[in-house]
DNA sequence: CCGTATCCTTCTGGATACTG
DNA sequence: CAGTATCCAGAAGGATACGG
C-alpha cells in the first residue's frame, strides 16, 4: 500500500482497514483476545511472524489504544500484552465479517474458478 | 503485504480482509454501490487512482465474483460495472465497522496523542 | 472509450546482529 | 526475555506509451 493521500480521511471505515488490513495486526489481537500474552508466547504461537513485525505491530496496536502493555517486575523482566475493552468492541464488531466469509466462501471460489476458465478458455 | 503465506488460510477473514483491505477494493465498492457506472466515470470519481489500479482492482473485484463486467453494444464501446448481490451483501457487513470507526476515532486520536506524548516525553 | 504492457520508484518486511 | 538497528530483496503501485 503506498502511502495515504488527502482522499483517504473523508472514510472513517479507511482508518480502521488501514489498522487491521495489514498481514499481522488482526492475528495478534486474535490470539490477545484468548487472553494476556507475553512478546516470545506471541511470536511462538503466530509462526511465522518474525521478531521485528511482531513488535511493530504490538506498538501500533498500543499506540492506537487496542492493546495495552504491561512489565512485569520480575527478573528477567517480562512483559505482557493485553488487549484492551477498545480492541475487544473492535474485534466484535468483526464478527459479522467474519459470518460474511464462512458462509461465502463457496460463492467467491466459485466465480474464481468461473472467472478462472472463462478468461483463460479461449473458446467463445 | 507479503505473499501471503499457508497459515492465512487458516483464517478465513483473512481472505475478506486481503480483499477489501487494500486501499482501492472498498472505495470502487462504495462507489459502485450507488449504481452501475463506466471505467472512465469511476477513474473521475474515485479522484487519485491510477488507471492502472483501477483497472486491476475492478478485475479483481470482477474474479471474486462482487463486480459484474458488462460491455454495452455501443459505439465507440461502454463497460458498465455493477455491483453483485453478493457485493452488496459484503458492504452492507462493513456497516458495524464503519459504526464502531465513528464511534471511537476519537478514542482512538487521544489513545495516539497521550502515547505519543508519553513516548516521546523523557520525564520519569 | 477501455484497457494492457513496460519501466521505474517507493515501501514493506524478513534476516541478522546487537543492547537493556 | 524483550526488544532495536541495519541491511537488503521483493512486491506494490504511479507514469507513460501503446493496442482493440
Amino acid at each position: 500500500m503506498p502511502a495515504r493521500r488527502a482522499i483517504d480521511h473523508a472514510c472513517p471505515i479507511r482508518d480502521v482497514l488501514d489498522r487491521i488490513g495489514d498481514a499481522w495486526s488482526l492475528l495478534v489481537m486474535i490470539e490477545l483476545a484468548k487472553g494476556p500474552c507475553r512478546f516470545n508466547a506471541l511470536r511462538r504461537v503466530i509462526d511465522g511472524i518474525s521478531q521485528r513485525m511482531l513488535s511493530v505491530t504490538l506498538r501500533h496496536l498500543e499506540r492506537d489504544g487496542l492493546v495495552s502493555r504491561a512489565v512485569l517486575p520480575t527478573a528477567p523482566p517480562q512483559v505482557e500484552y493485553t488487549l484492551t475493552p477498545l480492541g475487544h468492541s473492535l474485534i466484535d464488531r468483526l464478527e459479522p465479517l467474519r459470518q460474511w466469509a464462512v458462509a461465502h466462501q463457496g460463492a467467491v471460489r466459485r466465480a474464481r474458478a468461473e472467472f478462472d476458465t472463462r478468461v483463460m478458455d479461449p473458446a467463445t
